[in-house]
DNA sequence: CCTGGAGAAATAATCGATCATTTTGACTGA
DNA sequence: TCAGTCAAAATGATCGATTATTTCTCCAGG
């Protein structure tokens, strides 16, 4: 066999997930917002199937809503969870950054560099369409916080952190979508960074703190309106 | 319109859903045995569709895994994974149980004092048949744990805490039915309870992670041999 | 004896028809 | 006007046939 490098297929499910996953993510789909099974599969010239499974594993986890014989739906948002949310990403991630920093060896320092100078040197928007935020962004931007707890020794803490940066990231989409955006976090990253590599462990965890709430203010404001769209 | 407790009938997805998720748990499916799509939808006396989709949400859950065109087997098992799995819960359960001394009422304290109640009183196994494990075990058990965290105010944290659970019960229950169960895990309870109301903070903490680990440790040895047959 | 490959069998994924449930909307009588 | 009722329409869930892919089997050539 001579196929070792042979790219598997993604099936017409995983690539409508992929597809779905993006449009909550992105904040393209309103919380609360109707998930109509037969105008998916039409939309993604697809049948019922994939799009049912794509949309099973989406509400298993926690993207969208199923209620059963009532279909699905994008995943409500409000103001109490997203400070319940960044009260999590707070604890967690402190943990991570603080056994990152106590176990972290060259490698990890380097990895966190190397992920904020790409953080760095992304624009956030596309050059042409000032609107529109450039994908790139959002990857290396998570690849950037990862980063900085990639260290810390469990795997199972890692996927958590992800988790919450993936929910908060619906949320500062959604803000933005409505128009709310926040002045360059680039300087904080780079503070952040600096303070990671100087091991000066107090002082990451405050400023990541700092970083994770001072969104969640912003973002609090409008989350208020598009609450109301969810019933 | 009258119905207002109307019970919602579950669909079939959801059923089987939950069975095979008892299953998982239970350590009934062992770690990397295929899960035949035919086959299961015989055993559930059904049609694919519903299988398909209960197993699109356990593979987002983490408790399968599934190759695209290839199917799904039951999530595979290892050392390693069951020590990463291990300091999570350590680290995650210790914040939680901080932030819950710290915050909770009286209405916390009670609610712990009655699940650890409810945990001592109910038998592990079920009355006849000395080895099979009582059901109701599982659910107080759990409820315990989640209850000594409930006051610290993320239902994030909890969720998480929840998932970490699930996946060491797993690796508990596997022990099990590999022959390895531990001593009467009744007393170490009983002493967390106890710490837990009289808000000795560090020595809950430090009982919670010798609690957790005392049962990595045993589950250890058996694992080795499973994780063999997960090709 | 081993390797590679063609074809057969098994299994996974998808489709669209069908069945079940919920939602909508028009109608009725207080 | 307003519940309440019922049928129609819309939507969700399920099924089994069909299609696509992988895995198995057996045989030829070295």
């Amino acid at each position: 066999m001579v196929n070792e490098a042979i790219e598997q297929r993604p099936t017409r499910a995983s690539s409508i997930y992929l597809l779905l996953r993006n449009e909550i993510l992105a904040g393209k789909l309103l919380p609360g917002a109707k998930l109509n099974i037969r105008d998916l599969s039409k939309t993604y010239a697809s049948g019922l199937s994939p799009v049912r499974e794509a949309l099973n594993r989406l509400s298993a986890e926690g993207l969208a809503l199923q209620a059963d014989n009532r279909g699905f739906k994008v995943q409500p948002v409000s103001v109490p969870e997203l400070a319940d949310l960044t009260q999590a990403r707070c604890w967690v991630n402190e943990i991570g950054v603080r056994e990152s920093i106590e176990k972290g060896n060259t490698d990890w320092e380097e990895a966190v560099i190397l992920s904020c100078h790409r953080l760095k040197r992304t624009p956030r928007f596309l050059p042409e369409q000032e609107m529109i935020p450039n994908p790139k962004w959002a990857t290396v931007h998570k690849d950037f916080h990862q980063s900085l707890i990639s260290a810390c020794g469990s795997n199972w803490m890692i996927d958590t952190c992800s988790r919450l940066f993936d929910a908060a990231e619906r949320y500062r989409n959604l803000a933005r979508v409505a128009g709310v955006s926040r002045s360059d976090p680039r300087d904080e990253h780079q503070e952040i960074m600096s303070a990671a590599v100087d091991r000066e462990t107090d002082l990451v965890i405050e400023l990541l703190n700092a970083h994770f709430m001072r969104t969640a203010q912003l973002v609090q404001t409008v989350v208020g309106e598009t609450e109301e769209n969810t019933a």
